[in-house]
Formats: structure tokens, C-alpha cells, sequence
DNA sequence: GCTGTTGTCAACCGAATGGTTGAGCAAATC
DNA sequence: GATTTGCTCAACCATTCGGTTGACAACAGC
């Protein structure tokens, strides 16, 4: 995926599974590539690419200390994604208003069979 | 992406422009195919393909009325993203309470020079 | 019953993904 | 200085993706 555009990356780095668990493990705080590898039945370098991916997406960070390259949470393009999110909210919640009102009609008509019997 | 988890496959069809423009049009209401390539220079038959890749991230429901297979939005599928989202929105907030901090002190710094001067 | 419109299916293509193994680098340790 | 530890790079592989073209199905209108 060359040059894509930047919520595209964070999106495509997201639709992981183990990314999003690696993500997990980060919010608890930083760790290296050894310890992010440790709960998976994979090799290190599937880890190094899968974090390289996050890192495209702009959701981790990279630092250097010794021989060791930890990670931490970048929650920067998480609130990139969410604010693009944002932009439905409306749609999801007048969905659930309908939801609602749908139930009390029903559970209004229940009561009245309700007294009819 | 056979098999995959919904929440993969949702944000795997939000990881691409096109896509994300058609859910744009689509939060404008109900529209066919045809209305949806429109914009596009694309074949409808890629269009397709795009529509198939939101279905299946549960983003778009279809109808059929006569030849024509209209899409609409399914917003549920843009709140589990945002759910998910919202598990980590603590860590941006932090994030932007930090900056706050230091945007203060630097202006308090600021201050104590300008009381130098 | 043709003809045009709308849309999908199938096959193909080049590029990207997600994994592997093997080699190698750089810092810590013996 | 040799070895181990932590990690990346490069090559390879099968699969998926995003697009194409061509054929065809289903319905509408003449």
C-alpha cells in the first residue's frame, strides 16, 4: 500500500486482529518488538512487519534504547479515525431513537392485550 | 479476507477513499449502483466490488427494486468501530491534557520573561 | 419480441498482504 | 574477543485486493 492517504493507513492497520491486540498490550504501556511477539504463535518478524504497519498508520511510536526498539501507543491517529467516525454519530443514534420507539409501540401494544384478555 | 472478524472486516472497508466517499454519499440517503459510480472514473463493475467489500463489513444494506439494487447506509456497523475507539479514547485526551499542561507553562515561562525584561 | 438499462459474475492482471526462513547488525555479557 | 540477545532486512510464497474486460441476467419500454 505506497502513498496512501493517511486515515486509509490507520483504518488498514486497524482491520488486524493481532495489530488491534498489540494495540491492546500498548495502552498498558510501552514494551519491545520481543515482548509484543511473546503471546503470539508467530515469529518476531511478523511482529516487526505488523509494527511496521502500525507505524504507518501512525498509531504507534518508535523509540531506541540499547539493542532494544520498544513501542508506544500514538493516540493521535486513533482520534484521527475516531473524529472521521464522528461524522455519523447522528446516523447510529437516530437509529437507536427509532429502535425505541419501535419497542415502547410494541410493549404499548403488548399492555393493551394485555387488558383486553 | 475469508473468515475474518466483523470488526476486521469493518474497518478493512473503511481503508479506502472510494469507500469511504460512497459511505459519504450514502449518509445522504439511499442510492443505485449506477448513482454511486457516477462520481467515479471507474468501471461499475469496481463499484461493485467496493459495494460487496461494505456489505460485508456491514456497512451498506441492499434492497431490489426491479433491475435496480439500491444501497443504504447500516450505521450499526460504524458504532462497534466507534466503540472500539472509545476503549482508547482515555489515552488521547490524556494526551491533549498533556500538551495543555505544557502549552501553560510554556505561556506562564513567557510571562515570567516579559516581567524580567 | 427486440432493445436499452442496471447490475452481477467470471477470468484475468499487477501489486500488496501476511506469513515463512536465513542472514546479518549492534549492543550487552561472558 | 567470542557469544548471546534483540531486532531488521531480503527473498520467497500463497493469498487477497483493486482494477480491467467480456458475457450475461433481469427488468422496462418501445
Amino acid at each position: 500500500m505506497p502513498e496512501t492517504d493517511p486515515l486509509s493507513a490507520t483504518f488498514a492497520a486497524l482491520a488486524d486482529p493481532t495489530r488491534r491486540m498489540i494495540l491492546a498490550r500498548l495502552a498498558d504501556g510501552e514494551a519491545t518488538v520481543k515482548e509484543l511477539a511473546e503471546p503470539f504463535d508467530m515469529s518476531m518478524q511478523a511482529i516487526s512487519k505488523h509494527l511496521k504497519v502500525l507505524e504507518r498508520g501512525g498509531l504507534i511510536a518508535r523509540s531506541k534504547q540499547a539493542q532494544r526498539r520498544p513501542c508506544q501507543l500514538e493516540p493521535l491517529a486513533l482520534k484521527q479515525a475516531d473524529d472521521w467516525l464522528e461524522g455519523y454519530r447522528r446516523h447510529w443514534e437516530e437509529r437507536f431513537d427509532r429502535l425505541s420507539d419501535y419497542l415502547r409501540k410494541v410493549q404499548d401494544r403488548e399492555s393493551d392485550d394485555g387488558s383486553k384478555r
